[in-house]
DNA sequence: AAGTGGTCTAGACCACAGC
DNA sequence: CTGTGGTCTAGACCACTTC
């Protein structure tokens, strides 16, 4: 936690939640933060971009930066976030189920999907998420075997983007998500509680590292009542 | 468009687009760019942040800015985009069907939704969207008269959102996203051609001015089979 | 006219990758 | 060691808002 510039980030964060800059006034103007934080106003006008990207703040030309109603606004759920981080958050007693876990040859179909070598191994991981005694979502992995060889069943009993944060020091740079509503299948029906839902949401998720190199697939498939996404986009002017 | 990192960024994007720079090769550096393009360092740092943040490159500490393969992560339909743009980018023929417009005060549950003064009037506007003859989208809008007083029913046949940012000249700003999956409604069974399906996925909108306001909100009603949404989200690092 | 945020500059030092 | 991108600075000018 050394730049200064999300150090900076961070207490105003923090002194919005508090209540030091109520909803609906204006922050300091950047030349008296770059005064109060002791920097220059380029260091400060990009910790007040991060806080604008994440929707605390709307900076208005000639006005000031007015901070906005979090209580309103709600929280963006956007992003990548893991099943784990997420339930927490909600606040949730979570359980995870590994139903199976193997490694294998990619078929023919999944290495055309993630672009791999015919002779590189991946994990293949089907996990089941239950939430308040209800099997809701049913997690499919596949993970190249030769970024994260030491995969076992109690990493993904917990959360497996922490270990390979973690306990790998690898960096997951940026992910495509695509979201779709389809048809349950045999399998969603046998290992969740369907309920008599005739539609499943499905996320599919490819996750690159830094190097721009893909290294998982993974399949969420949710319950149409409990699945719900939540976006904050800026509009793009272009 | 004067703003220079913008123009540069245009530019860099049309010389990927076009092949001068191929994909899983880097970008000249950061001091060649600054040279070719007679300006400081920090301004082409700009414009490859824009590149980086829409998903054309990765940038390597180090190495380089790395271009991706646009192919492979093909492209996001994220953001803000209205039916309009999204279908013409599709290329499909789209017809919009103006199922009722009126001006009438707010319902009391909309008014607390929409954060309005009692008296405060709306639009309330219900549009079918068709594409290659099926209607498939179901959009429910509801906008702050005062804000935009003289809509009309051409407006709403054609782009609310073209009418808003070029004849108004308001800007949009940011909008809060919802995603979720119902029941379909009688209404949706009525309007849309719903060919047996028990779900409809609803894509709940609140769009923001400039300055902060809310002006609109609308709910999109898609049928599930025709529904897709596609992200490209960026770790953020905190 | 004074204050605000938006852009741009020319330089500096750092951490990291690769030879 | 050199070259890369990441951070930071101190100043400048502009467009916009407010008085």
């Amino acid at each position: 936690m050394k730049n200064k510039y999300l150090v900076i980030f961070e207490e105003l964060e923090a002194a919005i939640y508090s209540g030091k800059y109520p909803a609906n006034t204006t922050l300091p103007s950047e030349n008296e933060l770059a005064e109060q934080f002791e920097t220059s106003r380029e260091t400060i006008r990009k910790s007040l971009n991060i806080l604008a990207q994440k929707g605390y703040i709307q900076k208005m030309k000639g006005k000031g930066s007015l901070v906005l109603d979090l209580q309103k606004l709600q929280f963006p759920i956007s992003g990548l976030v893991s099943f784990k981080e997420l339930a927490e958050k909600m606040g949730h007693t979570s359980t995870t189920f590994v139903e199976s876990f193997s490694k294998q040859k990619a078929s023919p179909r999944l290495a055309k999907e993630m672009q791999l070598n015919p002779d590189d191994l991946i994990w293949k991981i089907l996990r089941v998420r239950e939430i308040n005694k209800e099997k809701i979502i049913l997690d499919k992995d596949y993970i190249v075997e030769k970024y994260v060889p030491d995969l076992t069943v109690d990493i993904c009993k917990n959360s497996i983007f922490d270990y390979i944060e973690h306990h790998l020091n690898l960096k997951i740079s940026f992910a495509r998500k695509e979201f779709t509503v389809e048809q349950p299948t045999e399998e969603d029906y046998q290992l969740l509680d369907m309920e008599g839902f005739q539609a499943i949401v499905v996320v599919k998720n490819y996750i690159y590292f830094d190097n721009a190199t893909l290294f998982q697939y993974t399949e969420s498939r949710h319950r149409p009542d409990k699945f719900r996404f939540v976006d904050f986009a800026r509009r793009s002017e272009l």
